[in-house]
DNA sequence: CGTCCGTTCATTTTT
DNA sequence: TGAACGGACG
């Protein structure tokens, strides 16, 4: 088969598929067949006889690599299997696990997840004794973070003059501190964060270069996508990587970069020519998917920009209605707004509510829209929260698994070392982690050894437990992942605890199971998967998002809700954009500095430029926030459109026009004229008052069916008693406040007989 | 040890 | 406004 990419590609798009060898720079404008190029350049490769084992191809979400390897294979069939695809992050878990040994970790080391993270500062800020509310752990998290982005160790960090002098004058100096504490425990639990993964991708390549040879002859072609989001750890990564044979091809758009705040340098794709200077590049500016007007508009806003590479992005498609921008007097109304605005388009236009998608700057905008689309009885689907694997009980179980694989791992094992219930306290735990730290052992030890530091009665379920542990890795150990997975969600008991839940979130938390169980199945159900094992299909999750499984569980056509930035990559044929509001969008915090604003003026250009055929902007003139109305002013990003492109539609609704019927003040004004004070907080009307002379009578013989007096609930009558783990609680149905459940060791009661 | 209630706090977030 | 977390209480 030989392709003809001069039949299949524009002009600039076939030179750069045709152009393999040496250093290469695609600046890709919005819609330009981005990934289509991508496509065919590994294609080509392959055509040209490559080995697809030596192709690297890196991205930055899941989603994306599995969607170009589909492509792929219907390009040059199954050898596309073979080829390094996927995110940073998992194609570096996987390198890091099979070099794991060289630079002291497990092979099945654990990847925390940014909740472990935080949960882990929290602990270490209360051990450290430090003040929880200057030390937030989103915030710590985000300073090491933030280092380990930019390659700076603990030690470095420690020791830099400047970095100290920032910290003391955010009156935060024990950051270091805090940083040196978690990077120990991490690495006692065994345990990466997301960071991790791509800071000591780059120790192993810098301290051994065997390995890094290794891999440098393993990968002959580099090539990665969304190269303006690369931190400086990334760029490091493939810098090593290409090293020897400067194969390397970066695909990005310098005015879609909006990660900026999560470390991502723009300046490695600005700066890119220094590194090689026989560097190719190309520019695809040709806009297949949006209207001129669209393009146009676009245009006119990230001229405004300073820091920019060069580049003229087009559009040959039709000119396409104008812009519309939608003015609303609160935020309900701009809701209804937009939903009326769907529904017509949809009616007229004989459109799928997948047609549509509404973009907004926070997820907290979200309510209004959601709400109006209710009421018009339209489907909607909302792309971001929680994500499936931060469930709770998926939480739980995985907890189990991977304590299951790696022992070690702390978070897991606080997680569930008393769920379900075994009588494990607080103060238990403290203890054992106490011993730890005094023995110099990690947690898990001191729990599998508990008899030996802690007095038998409370150590006992802490051994029962660890016990149970060590069967199930002794099972993981013989069984693939699915079995494996089976047999723990039922031995531990956790199975059973959601069954017996009959409410509607119980069932709902069971069926979760379930699903995650089912995953697992069809993971190893993969005739193509050589690994089956647990400890493989936990690092797989651990870097697996929502946004995979989402598409798949997708019932029925529905409009897409979701923040701008979770709209990357994907295109809608009607967008609308709403809160285009000053201290919205831009966000206030981002209007202090140039570099902010630039950053935010290109969250607003990708916004603009996923909508195919017709764009709509909206922002309201008020809005509820944290509880209480605010005035709003109109974005001035509005103003930044060149006019031509754009229909100023102001709504005709209530709130333009004076004296209009409702005023979305009308709250304020009812708040105002209550004069009368709010009625005293709900008091029960038949206080019982226990008499002076209550004495609480000895409970431990207490029988159902007798009458007792208690101070504050009065009188009643058991009618259940209940006995587990030492502790007896007695149901008790009270005359005046009904049902209780009250612990005997603790409820003062009068026993009447 | 677990539940309930009050206080606190709120960007964006591919991995 | 509302969710999430920590302390008091049973």
């Amino acid at each position: 088969m030989a392709l003809d990419y001069h039949k299949l590609l524009n002009q600039s798009q076939a030179a750069a598929v045709l152009h393999t060898e040496g250093p290469c720079m695609i600046i890709a404008g919005a819609g330009s067949g981005k990934t289509r190029v991508l496509t065919y350049r590994i294609a080509h490769l392959l055509e040209k006889g490559v080995d697809p084992f030596n192709i690297l191809a890196l991205t930055f979400t899941n989603k994306a690599a599995k969607e170009m390897r589909a492509r792929i294979e219907k390009v040059v069939g199954p050898e596309a299997k073979n080829v390094w695809m996927g995110t940073f992050h998992s194609i570096f878990a996987r390198i890091l696990r099979s070099e794991a040994d060289k630079i002291g970790f497990p092979r099945s080391f654990t990847i925390y997840d940014t909740q472990d993270s935080k949960t882990l500062l929290g602990q270490i800020v209360k051990e450290l004794e430090l003040d929880d509310k200057l030390y937030k752990p989103a915030m710590v998290l985000g300073r090491i973070s933030a280092a380990k982005n930019k390659l700076i160790s603990v030690n470095q960090y420690v020791n830099d003059p400047v970095i100290r002098q920032d910290d003391e004058a955010a009156l935060r100096p024990k950051i270091g501190a805090i940083y040196q504490q978690y990077q120990q425990r991490c690495f006692k639990a065994g345990a990466m964060d997301f960071d991790d993964l791509l800071f000591n991708t780059n120790i192993l390549f810098k301290d051994h270069p065997d390995v890094l040879n290794k891999y440098q002859h393993i990968f002959k072609y580099v090539m990665v996508d969304e190269y303006q989001d690369t931190n400086y750890s990334q760029y490091l990564i493939t810098r090593k990587l290409a090293a020897k044979d400067r194969n390397i091809c970066v695909v990005g758009d310098d005015a879609q970069s909006i990660y900026a705040f999560r470390g991502a340098d723009i300046q490695n794709i600005l700066n890119f020519e220094k590194d090689y200077p026989e560097l190719q590049v190309f520019k695809l500016e040709q806009n297949y998917r949006s209207t001129k007007n669209i393009v146009k508009a676009a245009n006119s806003v990230i001229k405004n920009n300073q820091a920019q590479l060069r580049k003229d992005v087009f559009s040959d498609n039709e000119e396409g209605p104008l812009i519309e921008v939608l003015k609303a007097a609160s935020d309900n109304e701009e809701g209804k707004l937009v939903a009326n605005s769907i529904y017509e388009d949809k009616m007229n236009q004989h459109l799928s509510y997948d047609d549509f998608a509404i973009l907004y700057r926070t997820n907290a905008q979200s309510r209004a829209m959601e709400e109006a689309l209710r009421k018009l009885n339209i489907k909607y689907k909302i792309i971001g929260g929680l994500s499936f694997y931060q469930r709770k009980e998926i939480k739980d179980l995985v907890a189990y698994l991977r304590l299951t694989v790696n022992p070690n791992d702390e978070q897991a094992l606080r997680r569930v070392i008393n769920y379900p219930k075994r009588g494990i306290g607080d103060t238990t735990i403290s203890k054992l982690i106490n011993a730890a730290e005094e023995s110099n052992h990690t947690i898990w030890e001191v729990v599998a050894n508990a008899d030996q530091f802690l007095p038998t009665r409370v150590s006992n379920p802490v051994v029962d437990f660890a016990e149970k542990i060590k069967s199930y890795t002794a099972v993981a150990g013989k069984e693939d992942a699915f079995e494996a997975a089976k047999f723990i969600a039922k031995n531990s008991g956790m199975i059973e605890e959601l069954y017996s839940d009959k409410s509607i979130e119980g069932l709902s938390r069971y069926e979760n199971i379930q699903e995650l169980l089912n995953g697992i199945k069809e993971y190893v159900d993969d005739a193509e998967r050589e690994d089956k094992s647990l400890g493989a299909f936990l690092q797989d999750i651990a870097l697996v998002t929502d946004s995979d499984l989402k598409d798949a569980k997708d019932e029925g056509e529905s409009v897409t809700l979701m923040t701008i930035h979770s709209a990357k990559g994907l295109e809608f044929r009607n967008v609308y954009i709403v809160g285009m509001e000053e201290n919205l969008f831009p966000s206030q915090m981002m209007i202090t500095s140039r570099a902010d604003l630039e950053e935010e003026r290109r969250l607003f250009y990708v916004a603009i430029t996923r909508a195919e055929k017709k764009l709509t902007l909206s922002y309201a003139t008020s809005r509820y926030q944290w509880g209480n109305l605010r005035s709003c002013e109109k974005s001035r990003f509005l103003d930044e459109i060149d006019p031509q492109y754009v229909d100023f539609k102001f709504s005709a609704g209530p709130g333009s026009g004076p004296g209009a019927g409702d005023s979305p003040f009308g709250h304020v004004f009812e708040r105002r004229s209550n004069l009368i004070p709010p009625a005293p907080r709900k008091t029960v009307a038949t206080k019982y008052v226990a008499p002076s002379d209550f004495q609480p009578s000895d409970t431990s013989n207490l029988q159902t069916g007798q009458r007792v007096e208690h101070p504050k609930f009065g009188f009643g009558k058991v009618t259940q008693l209940e006995t587990q783990a030492g502790s007896t609680k007695a149901i008790i149905h009270f005359e005046e406040v009904g049902e209780k459940t009250l612990l005997l060791s603790f409820a003062k009661l009068r026993v009447l007989g």
